[in-house]
Parts: structure tokens; sequence; C-alpha cells
DNA sequence: AGCACGCCGACT
DNA sequence: GTCGGCGTGCTC
């Protein structure tokens, strides 16, 4: 028997399967989808088995055997395998990266190289002995010190490199103490009289005759240590046995199980359609504005794909997996609930996906990756706020788990349901074209009106002399909110906008050394940052250019916001969520639960805070700065713009309170704005297809992003020139070939970026095309040292 | 990607 | 004479 074997070997030529020869001891074993460890070269590695098969056109005397099979069931099914395939193919992927993103972390393999002592260990070099003394090898990271004695024993072959293959598999294990059964047995049992504590255990073990018990909840009830337990169970009055057990991620509250809500007009004739097409692979569009009650929806709606005996996947984007989320569907459906979301240890994701590959839970709630839940039977796939980038992967495999879901509907013939109030133009187009159903709810569920939404000119603020970056009317409304004891949310648009340190002598910016782009200034550890390479340096007190004192901090950081906040309402409480702000495991639903239980006045945060937030309290939103993402160079800024206005303004009046919200701009008359205020969501659509249509991008043309990467300026703009040149060659007259020209970043880590843009509506020959390219690649310019990326269907094409 | 093989310049 | 630089080629 003959395994077809993808290895774990990310690199061009070896993106194909490689056949091995499977040892007949586990032939019975082996199946499509395990991992496995097989000699690659001279080394081992990791691999998927992909397919068994009887021969092989391979040399079958050169053929080398399967060096170990790393799964008793295979991680893999087949419809994954599959779909691993098909992704390789739209994503122009490796293989092994798609299937690798389909396994949960714990699963991926980690390579450690290390010397092995290959003879005794008087043979070796007296300085390296202690190292061995006790270990037949050691870690090349613990070996450093010794490295140039090492390379001589390995000359004379007395130690030799390897490279050790370990997984993160860490099933966690519990203890558990199986009391023995009679009276009997324990009346056999002789305990001194001094005993107390082995006796006070005998007592709990009369009481609970037969019963199994985790060892840890023994100790508690019985109010003895672990020692004493030992001791009992030497003596045989019970046993013990380690017994696999999942980790159990905290919540902070406890569930209750709560029945379905009744569902308005508009969400029953929503819902009785989507009832009507489970089992066929339909795709829905639901457009619901914010608060309209979409996720009681998928709710009902899972409720009956259960009651078929089927399963469901719920996406929703990472930043909006809050414990108020997950809290919801565990009240719903109990037990029946994984979720997957990156809040999690490698452990516990790796705990939960195994309920899911145990078929022990029939619902997961879960961010992008969740889209791979290995269920055998799907019922439906959901994917809430549809339009958010995240979930497209911004790196290789750069999918995009809309694709996904997709497919795998067609695959179990089951609908999907993808749920926003401000769709991505892709999918409102399909919709209207009738590819995708349109659902729609226009009215919020518990029929609250829409927050008031004002927008302010920050124009009018500058020429009325107001500096700073709060209009006289939104301080006015948050002192207002703060004597009524009303709470508000202050959005900062931070995108594309960061502190920077600038000399107001010379001008000069601090820049990355090695990076085209200015440093961040970080407070709370007083140092400058580089957001692309990682690059750090403390903050100067000097202008490193003149020398001049006169340097000042720019931008408007939440840090900032928080200190100028402090002057216009020194009496508030503020909570401030950010990236170093909740850095920390758990600190995100800190803050929320804080905010919620209303420990603070204000709580201010960048996109994080856009979602999710559902307190009935809040009832002023304020958005300091609406403008930052509408001027980014890129395709999306109007849409991004508006979707953020929306979701942002959504977050007011929830409840009985009614809402207001302010958002400042310096263009107040865009459209994005103008219609984001009344959540006018066609006419926006309307409008900004006629920007795409004018301007050649999607919907009306598919976009490729390809981009260059070289240490050396000269040669990667040549690299850019001569595929652009062959992509005309190669392409249809129709298409169309923007570039090269530098990417907006023009270097990062001391590399120069250039990029093309393809735009197509029809290319049969485009995945040829691109696989073309890369052997050209593979050829001619990864020798000398060029990289090359690319991104089918971007997000964004900065 | 990683690793060995192999072919020329700088040292003990 | 040997160490070591990195070009080239292969991996079932």
């Amino acid at each position: 028997m003959i395994a077809e074997v993808i290895v774990d070997v990310a690199a061009h030529p070896i993106d194909r399967p490689f056949d091995y020869a499977i040892p007949k001891r586990v032939e019975v074993l082996a199946e499509p989808g395990m991992r496995v460890k097989v000699p690659f070269g001279n080394r081992k590695v990791l691999g998927f088995i992909t397919k068994i098969k009887q021969t092989s056109d391979f040399d079958p005397k050169r053929l080398k055997p399967i060096h170990e099979l790393m799964d008793v069931i295979p991680v893999l099914n087949e419809e994954l395998l599959q779909m691993a395939q098909w992704m390789k193919k739209q994503t122009v992927c490796f293989e092994i990266a798609a299937l690798q993103v389909m396994v949960p972390a714990a699963l991926r393999a980690k390579y450690e190289k290390r010397f092995v002592l290959n003879a005794e260990l008087e043979e070796i070099a007296s300085p390296l002995r202690p190292y061995f003394e006790n270990r037949s090898f050691i870690r090349l990271q613990d070996a450093v010190d010794v490295y140039a004695l090492l390379k001589k024993e390995m000359d004379k072959g007395t130690i030799i490199a390897d490279t050790d293959i370990q997984q993160q598999t860490a099933v966690k294990k519990v203890r558990m103490i199986h009391i023995a059964d009679t009276v009997e047995a324990l009346e056999a049992i002789e305990i001194r009289a001094n005993a107390k504590q082995q006796l006070k255990l005998m007592e709990y073990f009369f009481k609970n005759l037969g019963q199994s018990i985790e060892s840890s909840q023994l100790q508690k009830l019985a109010g003895v240590s672990l020692p004493t337990i030992y001791s009992l169970v030497d003596k045989g009055a019970a046993q013990i046995s380690n017994m696999e057990s999942y980790r159990d991620p905290k919540l902070l509250s406890t569930i209750e199980h709560k029945e379905s809500l009744q569902l308005t007009g508009a969400q029953q004739t929503a819902f009785d359609q989507i009832e009507s097409a489970l089992n066929t692979p339909k795709t829905f569009l639901l457009h619901g504005i914010t608060g309209s009650g979409k996720t009681e929806i998928y709710l009902q709606t899972i409720d009956q794909v259960l009651k078929q005996g089927k399963e469901a996947i719920m996406l929703v984007p990472e930043i909006s997996l809050t414990p108020q989320m997950t809290i919801r569907f565990k009240e719903r459906f109990g037990d029946q609930v994984a979720v997957l979301h990156s809040g999690l240890s490698a452990g516990e994701k790796y705990d939960e996906w195994r309920k899911i590959q145990r078929a022990e839970v029939k619902v997961v709630v879960g961010a992008r990756s969740a889209i791979f839940a290995p269920f055998q039977n799907l019922g439906l796939i959901i994917l809430d706020e549809e339009h958010e980038s995240s979930y497209k992967q911004d790196d290789s495999p750069r999918y995009h788990a809309r694709d996904m879901a997709i497919w795998r509907s067609e695959y179990h013939q089951c609908p999907v349901i993808l749920g926003s109030a401000t769709p991505s133009l892709e999918s409102y187009a399909r919709a209207q074209k009738g590819v995708y159903e349109l659902l729609v709810l226009e009215k919020r569920a518990k029929n609250q009106p829409l927050p008031a939404v004002h927008i302010v000119d920050m124009r009018e603020e500058l020429r009325n002399g107001n500096r700073s970056m709060f209009s006289v009317q939104l301080a006015d409304a948050i002192r207002d909110r703060l004597d009524k004891k009303q709470q508000t949310v202050l959005f900062l648009n931070k995108r594309g906008y960061s502190s920077f340190v600038l000399c107001r002598d010379c001008g000069t910016v601090m820049q990355c050394p090695n990076c085209d782009i200015s440093l961040t200034y970080h407070r709370s550890s007083e140092m400058m940052k580089c957001h692309y390479c990682g690059y750090d340096e403390r903050v100067p007190t000097i202008c490193p250019e003149c020398e001049s004192e006169h340097i000042r901090f720019f931008g408007t950081g939440t840090q900032k916001v928080e200190e100028e906040l402090a002057k216009v309402v020194p009496e508030a409480r503020v909570l401030r969520m950010d990236v170093d702000t909740t850095r920390t495991k758990g600190a995100h639903e800190k803050i929320l639960s804080a905010f919620g239980e209303g420990k603070a006045d204000i709580l201010l945060g960048t996109q994080m805070i856009a979602k999710g937030l559902d307190f009935p309290n809040i009832t002023l939103v304020g958005v300091l700065s609406a403008d930052t993402t509408l001027h980014l160079p890129d395709f999306r800024a109007a849409e991004k713009t508006y979707q953020l206005l929306t979701q942002v303004s959504g977050r007011a009046g929830r409840d009985v309170l009614p809402g207001t919200v302010f958002v400042q701009s310096y263009t107040p008359e865009h459209y994005a704005i103008t219609l984001a205020k009344d959540q006018l969501y066609e006419p926006f659509y309307e409008q900004e297809m006629a920007m795409r249509r004018a301007s050649g991008y999607p919907p009306y043309y598919f976009v490729v992003n390809i981009q260059f990467t070289h240490e050396d300026l000269m040669t990667v703009a040549e690299y850019a020139d001569q595929t652009v040149r062959y992509l005309k060659g190669q392409l249809s007259p129709n298409t169309l070939i923007i570039g090269p020209s530098a990417s907006l970043i023009s270097r990062v880590n001391n590399r120069y970026r250039y990029q093309c843009l393809i735009k197509y509506k029809k290319e049969s020959k485009l995945i040829d095309t691109m696989q073309q390219l890369i052997k050209i690649h593979r050829t001619e310019w990864l020798k000398k040292g060029a990289t090359l990326s690319i991104d089918m269907n971007p997000t964004s094409v900065m």
C-alpha cells in the first residue's frame, strides 16, 4: 500500500504529493487525513496523507516507508481534503498551507534542532560531557557556548545533528479516584489511629462506595490532601486512573437556559424563507439595520437545523466574539456549543476542536478559521457582519471565509446566511443580481427609533476658534450625560493615523531606519515603535537631526484623547480600550463588563468598541474624527467609513433611553457620512457603485494584487516591470493591468516593495497564468532574493 | 525550505 | 595543506 503525502515544507517544488510505502504493521490503520512523520531528504518532516493507493509511478525501489503515524483518527476528513485542493487553486497557496490552516495550531508541527550523542560519553571532549550527563541530546538553543566543540565532534561522528518534531497536542488529563465497591474491601484496610487525615478520607469512602471522583474534587469534598489519597490508594481502598478531560474556559457569568423570543413580523418572514430552503445550497443576504434582531433569527434557524439532526457553524468577526455573544448561544443551546476564538490558549482551542471532531457538540461559534470545523453533517452556515474584512486572512493562505462557506454549503447541500447592517458591495450586488437571495429587516426589533445623528463640521469649529478635538456640541452633550448619570462612548477612528514625533525646528519626523514609515509613539513604554518591522527605540529628548529640544508629540492616540478629555470633564470616570489596555488575556471582557456595570461614565476606544457593545445606559456616542478612513488611498475607503459610522452609531440608544450621536468631520458633505447619518444603505450603495464602476473596482471588476519585494530598489522595479509586460502578453485585452508602482509603504524591513493590480471581468486563464508566474519567479527571481505575493480579491489595495 | 555536495579563496 | 564562503540541485 502506498500513501500520497503532502509534506510540511512550504516551497514551490515541494508543493505536490510525495509517495511513501505504508509499513505492513500500520496498513489497517492508515487513512487519508491523518498526519504522518516521514523521511524527506535527510531529515524527517510531518505531512498529511491525502490519498491511499495500490501502486506508485515512482520507482518502487526508491520509495521510503512512512516513519510514524501521528493520529489514530484522521484530523481531516474527505471533504476538507478536497476543499484544501480547491483552496490551493483559488488562493494560489501551497497545499500544505491550506491543510495546516484547517487544523488547530496545537496539531501543527514544531521543529527543534538538537544534537544527539552518537557514542559513549567518554569519547567526546570533556567540556561537552556535562551537557550529555543525563540526556542523550541537547537542544540547539542550549548549546550556543559550545557550538565550536560540537562541530568538531560532529565531524568525528560522535555527535550528530537532528531535528525533533514535536506537537503541542497536550490532551489534558485529570486524576480519577475510583472508590472500592464494598464495605468489606474497605474494612480490610488497617489504618493507624493517629493517621487522622486518612481516617477522615476513609469515612468519606464509606459514604461513597463505588463512586468515581476527580481527585481535585475529592480533596475539596473530603478535606484532605493529595498524598493522603495516594496512601489509601496504595492500601487498596481506591484505584486511580487518568482520564482525558477538557480545559474549561472561564465565563464571567453563569448560564441559564433561555427560550426563543417571539419573532416580529419581519423576522418571521425572513425566518420562514430560510427555513423553507434548509437542505438546499442557497445563499441568503440578511440585510437588517443595527438592532433589528438578526441574532434571534440565527438562533431559531440553528434550532431548526439541530432538530433535523444536523450541525451549524456560526461565524462572527474576531473582534465581536464577546462573552455576550457566546453567552447568548450557550443560553439557547447549552453544552451543544463549542466556541473558537483567539482569546483561548492553544490547548483550549484544541479541546473545543476535539468536541467538534468527536461530534459532542452541534454548534460552533467562532472567528474566521471556525469555517473549517470538522462537522460531518452540516445543515447551516452563518456569517454575521458579513462585510467585515477580518473574514479574509491577510497572509497565506489568503482565503475568504465567505467563499469557503459557500463551497461547504454546496458540498453539504445546506444554506448560508450572510448577515449585515451594511453589506459589502460585492454581496449586495450579488443579491441584486439574484445570485443570493435578499432578506430585509427595516425596523429595529424593539421598535426603538434610530439614534439621532448630528454631523459636526469641524472646519466651522476651527473658524470659531475651537482647536480642541471636542466640538462645543459634543463637549456639552458629554457634560449633560454626566449630569444625568448616563453613559457615553467615544470612538477614535485611528486607522492610518497614529502618534508621531516631530521636531518643530527642522520639521523632522522620526522615521523607522528599516521601513519607509514614521515611528509611532507609545506612551506606556515611552518608546518609539515601528508597526511594520517591530523596530523600537527610546523616545528622544532632542531632535536626532538638528539636536533641537523643541520636539513635539503629534497625533491623536487614545491616550492623548484621554488627557484632553480630563480637561473637558475632570470629574468623569473614563475607561480606555485600545491595543495597550487589552493586551492581556481577558482584559477586553473585563473593560466591557466594568463599563456595563456602570463603573465608568465614558468608554473611549478604537475600532474594537464598534461592535458588540449593547448596554442600555449608553445614550451618547461621539465619533471624534470620521474622516481618517475616508481619505485612505483605497477603493474601499468610503465603504469602510460608511460601515464604521453605522456600526458605531448603533451603539447608542439600544434600549428604552433614546440615543444621540455626534459625528465630527472635516468633510461633512461626503456621501459616506451624510448617508450613514440615517442609515440610508440603498442610496449609499447606488452612489458607491457608480464610483466603483467609474474607477473599475469590485464588484464591477475582480481584482488581483501582486506584490514584489527586494532589498534593491532597481531590482524590484525591474522585476515588477517585467511581470507586468508578461501579464499583458498573457491575459485578455479587456483585462486592465495597473502599475507597476511603489507600494504605499515603499520599504519594510529594508526591502523595497512594488505592486501591480490586475482588474478583470472574465479571465479564464487567470489561475493558469498565476501558476506560470510562480514558475517564472522560482526559476528566475527567487535566487536573486526577490519575493512575490499574490492576493486574489484583496480587501484593500494599499 | 533545508540540507549536502562541490568548487575556489584566506588562513594555520 | 585545511577551513569555509555560498552557488546548485534534490527531496517519494
